[in-house]
DNA sequence: AGGCAAAGTGTGTGCGTTAACATCCTTCGG
DNA sequence: CCGAAGGATGTTAACGCACACACTTTGCCT
């Protein structure tokens, strides 16, 4: 026995072919569960697999079936919760359907990010990629890039010729919006998120088509750009407008910064104002007071993404070309209720400078 | 000119080859930058590569060279903010160092999600692997799998033979515990996480140590499992004890339902109590009062993960076995202060029923 | 002008696998 | 008891690339 052990390299099918007294083409077909091989040889197989811990080489096997059963996913910032939920989805999908998946994450939403991130997985062997990404340039880039790839675009609106799936923003919006009318508000107020986010574009189109129907006047828009800080200036601006009793926020966190500034202010909610939010982050649930919101079942939305894509990698036809939507649901917590039964809000107090 | 055009198969680098009029060698040559190439010739190389759409493929390049520029990551949900954020910061890194990334995300904690996903990680084409799990399960699976396969551990604790790069927990508990005792308080109560977490226990030892250290007594320790139902569990307990006047929690999510349980047992925070909590979630600042955190900065224990994983896989040997720490930092916000100079707490008044 | 190093380029081989084809061994019916 | 069908196995050839090596050209020194 020599002392040097010459770096025990991983075996290859040839080595486990060897061992077992087979060609290497039955090994082949015992990994592949062809039919034709006697159980005797097989069991000799297999045993000599697990004695010598033999993998398949993946990139071989990709190399040789043009496939590489991976997919990619470009994300928008996974630590939001929208998006880190919808990859935990993709993900967990993925590995049941048999596929590995490669990640690239935007750092922010302009254009050399996108171009970064887009190249970046454009480089990477994959068989099909999901857009987790609210702009149409990253499903355009990389379809540029990599003409014919089988591509799913999910949370996005409106993506060209890409298919999609999302939550059903526009009815979501409706659901918070009648809501608050439904518990005696006489109209919502409405922060948005950015003008360039589909998802923002939509949520306005519900609130406003709710509000049309109740015949209750639209009142100005606000903006915000989804967080927190950006509710809370938001908040600010509608403390010191009493008329104010019901305000819609497009997102949680924005809510949150809402509910910041009006606990500034020394206004109460729900009992001076109204708020909803939307997303139902975990932490929605124990805000002080407790957030009612709505909800996107972001988990769904990356499984549907997921089996779209499979269906299209696999041939299924490039059938469904009509967006899937997920419906949204609302959960109504302790930040609405019926406004005071007196007109208006009581005057508002300010407890600090200025 | 004829109808079909046969599926314009993808470029490879003999066409190139031959539009430029040299040998593939040539164009491998110019892919890799090789230094002893003409000018000229590298033009006209990169002339066919941009007409004919050709990009190398990684498949056969990682077959022959035996790398594949992937690394694993195996991450514990990563829709929480802590995982979700590291995660980010490798894959940036990752990127910025020519690797790609392939995740593998844990549903949960038991023995059979970690087996899963460490066997799917196994399979995969990758020259090494980051862990961003607080188990020793997934690390130590991962090495009986794919011995010698480069791995980094992160967010972990102590991890046994891994390198391990985390924030400095101890010291992070420390900071908090010493805030809020230099504001006056006699003691402070301490809300941990789950008993196996490493985390947990490592908080748990820097607020006892600062506690020993000012000759405070320690209070029993709550148990949590780092959700806000659980803070809020513990937060019922500690309202029905006037004795307490200021609360660390081991993560903002359970510092959350402290201060909801609080508010329900009309209890002021800070007025009444003081919390403090770790993590400093994107949330935080603009809770109800604002929350008093400690800040850990995933994106460089990411980045920093990434490196040491980069420094083994290219061989500049196995150094740093030592754990690289991460320091952490307290930020002050509204949700502590001074007790009552009153001593005790105003008596529990109850709002609600029972 | 000759020679010789270095720059520039081409040829052949193998990475580990699957697919196509070839071959051998059963078995079963007439 | 022979022949054919088909089950079981082996052989050979790609897949697209990089590496080792061989070869041709260029430039420079003597």
């Amino acid at each position: 026995m020599s002392m040097s052990e010459p770096a025990p390299r991983p075996a290859i099918m040839h080595d486990v072919a060897r061992l077992a007294g087979v060609s290497h083409q039955t090994v082949s077909r015992v990994l592949n569960n062809h039919p034709n091989v006697r159980e005797a040889t097989r069991e000799r197989v297999q045993q000599a697999i697990r004695q010598l811990n033999y993998r398949p080489n993946a990139l071989a096997r990709g190399l040789v079936t043009r496939r590489s059963r991976t997919i990619g996913v470009i994300s928008f910032d996974t630590r939001l919760f929208g998006p880190a939920s919808t990859l935990l989805g993709v993900e967990h999908a993925a590995r049941a359907a048999g596929y590995a998946v490669t990640i690239s994450s935007l750092a922010n939403l302009d254009a050399t990010s996108v171009r970064s991130a887009v190249a970046a997985l454009a480089g990477q062997p994959v068989d099909g990629a999901i857009v987790i990404a609210p702009r149409e340039g990253a499903a355009q880039g990389l379809r540029d890039l990599r003409p014919g790839l089988p591509l799913v675009a999910v949370e996005a609106g409106y993506s060209g010729e890409t298919p999609v799936v999302s939550v059903d923003q526009f009815s979501g919006a409706r659901l918070a919006t009648e809501h608050l009318l439904s518990l005696g508000h006489r109209t919502v107020w409405h922060i948005a998120g950015p003008a360039d986010w589909l998802e923002a574009r939509e949520r306005i189109e519900g609130w406003r088509a709710s509000l049309a129907d109740s015949g209750a006047a639209a009142p100005p828009l606000l903006r915000g750009d989804w967080s927190p800080e950006s509710g809370y200036r938001a908040g600010l601006d509608l403390a010191d407008n009493p008329e104010v009793t019901a305000v819609f926020a497009a997102n949680d966190q924005m809510a949150l910064g809402v509910m910041h500034a009006f606990y500034e202010r020394d206004l109460r909610v729900p009992a001076d104002i109204s708020i909803v939010g939307f997303d139902n982050i975990p932490e929605s649930e124990f805000l002080t007071p407790s957030l009612t919101t709505v909800h996107q079942d972001f988990d769904e939305v990356g499984r549907r993404g997921l089996k779209l894509l499979v269906g299209i990698m696999e041939g299924d036809s490039e059938r469904a070309s009509q967006p899937e939507r997920v419906p949204a649901t609302l959960v109504a917590r302790q930040s609405s209720a019926p406004p005071r039964p007196s007109r208006g809000r009581r005057a508002v107090r300010r407890r600090r400078g200025s």
